[in-house]
DNA sequence: TGGGGTCAG
DNA sequence: ACTTCTGACCCCA
């Protein structure tokens, strides 16, 4: 008898795409030189090979393949370097917009550099209710919701691309054709076929879709049939117990075919879900193959590690969430991990799928050492990696800044002041689209050669962080001055909170990271997405006077900083500039600018609290300034220059 | 908020 | 060889 309670219950009322870019690093190389693309392709980083064309797998290459076995293989392997992530990055960061595109909730997650998953439920489900059922086969996909002629023709009686189970649409059509979840996917795995197909027209990328109803299955069923190409999971999702279905179905209901969610996900070695890493999986591992008792073939004596699929550890005597609990749970693992687990198992996975970031919730770089023993290669490293570190931070968290959008009203002073700026000096100026607050340095000490070998504990890396100084965020100042203040005045002295001992030590790696971010506000936090009639909105709004009003001001700063501030004396200990310099730029060149900020000050105006502090940040240096002196603030970066 | 663990690519 | 260089999320105090 099956214990129904402990099985959560189904929710397949979203369709899911993953997306998974074929031998990724390979493509980006060949997109770059097209004549790559007939030949054996391999990236190496270090010894190895990370992965490879299709073109080289052919002959015999695989990932993680040593490179001098490789050449034995494939003596005409095309080798190039993939150490450098650059334009791996890049190139992914692009897709991703790209890819974004053709959400309309903005459901859009990257996990790595080569995978996306898309929540596309909205689409489909205007799709499927544009459907004409007298008419499946030309039928027409709409990809917009304001422009019906914006789409493609598509055949909505067969799915597009593979289908799992195997010709699974034939053999149970007749109580597919009354399943919503069927039409659903079928319009789904259309979907996945167009934006395949424009991924390679307009990207020049081939990759691999997943569709099911969540990150989970759409991940998996994907795997099935690569690469360039796409596979659905078909219905039923759910046990066929429905007394009418029962009998029509009476000759699957073999257990492994309750329904094709189960029969899919058994099959899988425990380890290869997601989410149910190496710890995990052996804690499942060891718990089921220590019981032999129960299945005569499996023996640990052998020394021969039995796979253990989903299915084992699904119908293992005793199995649930409460058992997956005791095995999984303790001190530090997540709090209802055995649920959660069992629900895997399960095919079930409610996770969302997230909304566009256009900001990392942290960056960091690191270096792994063979030795590093003297704390002047420790300061060395440290130099190097804090370069690379505020290079990414303008990489990643600097955009251009264009006109100044929503947000703010496009008549505050802020925004006058900024497209007098950007007009007159037509400065092509960046922002900061967030800030870190906080700094971190990591190590990971060489394990103690030959200690007496208590515990090899995953006891790895350990670290110390404080808050970033703002300097960092001044964009006028030499790279190479910000990592040698920020060395000497924040990461030495937070190695040696690290490392207290003066010798003795033996690092295998340092790292560096900047974590905390603020976001700098924008309307939707996306800043992507032009809203038509907003910017016809704000045309108009331009053209009427200015109104003088500005209600961010935090009160506690105003006071003491309002002087200081207008005369740009550089009360920030980020500005280096010459004070007096800018200054008397601002006045000779800005007169009117400036008085506009001096009348702001006098206004009478209403305050905000504490909150609003953190939008108040100068985008160029980072320094904290209220909002009625940013005016004058941003004429002073810009005359700098 | 600081420090650490697990998982993933 | 579970490597390397990240990044996300979770837990505990």
């Amino acid at each position: 008898m099956l214990c129904e309670g402990m099985i959560p219950r189904r929710r397949d009322g979203r369709i899911i795409l993953h997306i998974d870019y074929d031998a990724y690093f390979a493509q980006v190389y060949e997109i770059e030189n097209p004549a790559l693309r007939s030949l054996p392709l391999a990236v190496q980083q270090k010894q190895i090979i990370v992965t490879c064309n299709y073109e080289a797998r052919r002959r015999g290459l695989h990932k993680l393949q040593l490179i001098s076995e490789a050449r034995k293989v494939c003596p005409d392997v095309v080798i190039v370097l993939g150490e450098q992530l650059d334009r791996f990055r890049d190139a992914s960061k692009d897709l991703y917009k790209y890819i974004e595109g053709f959400t309309w909730n903005k459901k859009v997650e990257r996990l790595g550099f080569d995978e996306v998953f898309l929540d596309v439920t909205d689409i489909i489900s205007y799709n499927q209710a544009l459907l004409n059922s007298n008419d499946l086969r030309h039928a027409f996909f709409q990809l917009s919701r304001n422009d019906p002629t914006v789409g493609f023709p598509f055949d909505a009686t067969t799915v597009a691309g593979h289908e799992y189970p195997e010709g699974s649409a034939q053999l149970s059509a007749s109580e597919m054709e009354h399943s919503e979840l069927y039409t659903r996917l079928i319009l789904g795995s259309h979907l996945a076929q167009h934006i395949r197909h424009k991924l390679v027209e307009e990207k020049g990328y081939t990759s691999t879709v997943g569709i099911s109803t969540s990150k989970l299955l759409s991940k998996l069923v994907g795997n099935l049939h690569k690469p360039r190409s796409q596979t659905t999971l078909m219905p039923p999702y759910e046990r066929l117990d429905d007394p009418q279905a029962f009998r029509d179905h009476i000759s699957m209901l073999d257990e492994s075919c309750t329904s094709n969610v189960t029969l899919f996900i058994d099959s899988h070695d425990i380890g290869k879900i997601p989410g149910i890493g190496f710890k995990m999986s052996q804690k499942i591992r060891n718990h089921v193959l220590s019981r032999p008792a129960q299945i005569e073939e499996v023996l640990i004596y052998g020394g021969t590690r039995e796979s253990v699929t989903v299915g084992d550890v699904r119908r293992y005597p005793g199995m649930g969430p409460e058992m997956l609990e005791k095995l999984l749970g303790g001190p530090g693992s997540e709090r209802g991990i055995g649920y959660k687990t069992w629900g895997l198992i399960n095919g079930i996975d409610d996770s969302e799928v997230s909304m566009i970031r256009k900001v990392p919730s942290q960056i960091s770089i690191e270096d792994s050492y063979i030795r590093l023993d003297t704390i002047a290669e420790v300061y060395k490293e440290l130099r190097m990696l804090c370069t690379t570190l505020l290079k990414r931070m303008r990489v990643d968290l600097l955009e251009d800044e264009e006109e100044e959008e929503d947000f703010q009203s496009p008549d505050s002073p802020q925004a006058m002041v900024s497209r007098l700026v950007s007009h007159v000096a037509s400065t092509a100026s960046k922002r900061w689209i967030a800030h870190p607050k906080t700094i971190r340095l990591t190590t990971r000490p060489r394990p103690p050669l030959k200690l007496s070998s208590t515990r090899s504990r995953t006891f790895n890396r350990i670290s110390r962080s404080g808050p970033l100084p703002s300097f960092v965020f001044n964009l006028h100042e030499e790279i190479d001055v910000l990592v040698e203040k920020l060395v000497q005045e924040t990461l030495v002295p937070m190695f040696h909170r690290l490392h207290p001992e003066k010798l003795g030590w033996n690092l295998s790696l340092i790292n560096i990271g900047v974590t905390n971010m603020v976001e700098t506000a924008t309307s939707d936090g996306t800043g992507r997405g032009r809203d038509i009639g907003r910017m016809f909105k704000r045309q108009g709004e331009v053209l009427k006077e200015w109104k003088v009003e500005d209600k961010d001001i935090p009160p506690d700063i105003i006071n003491e900083r309002r002087v200081e501030i207008v005369t740009s004396d550089g009360s920030s200990p980020g500005l280096q500039a010459e004070p007096s310099t800018a200054n008397e730029a601002m006045e000779t060149n800005w007169e009117d600018a400036l008085n506009f900020a001096q009348i702001t000050m006098d206004e009478d105006v209403e305050w905000e609290d504490e909150e609003s502090q953190g939008s108040n940040r100068c985008h160029t240096c980072g320094a904290g300034i209220p909002a009625f002196a940013m005016a004058a603030h941003r004429l002073y970066h810009t005359l700098g220059d």
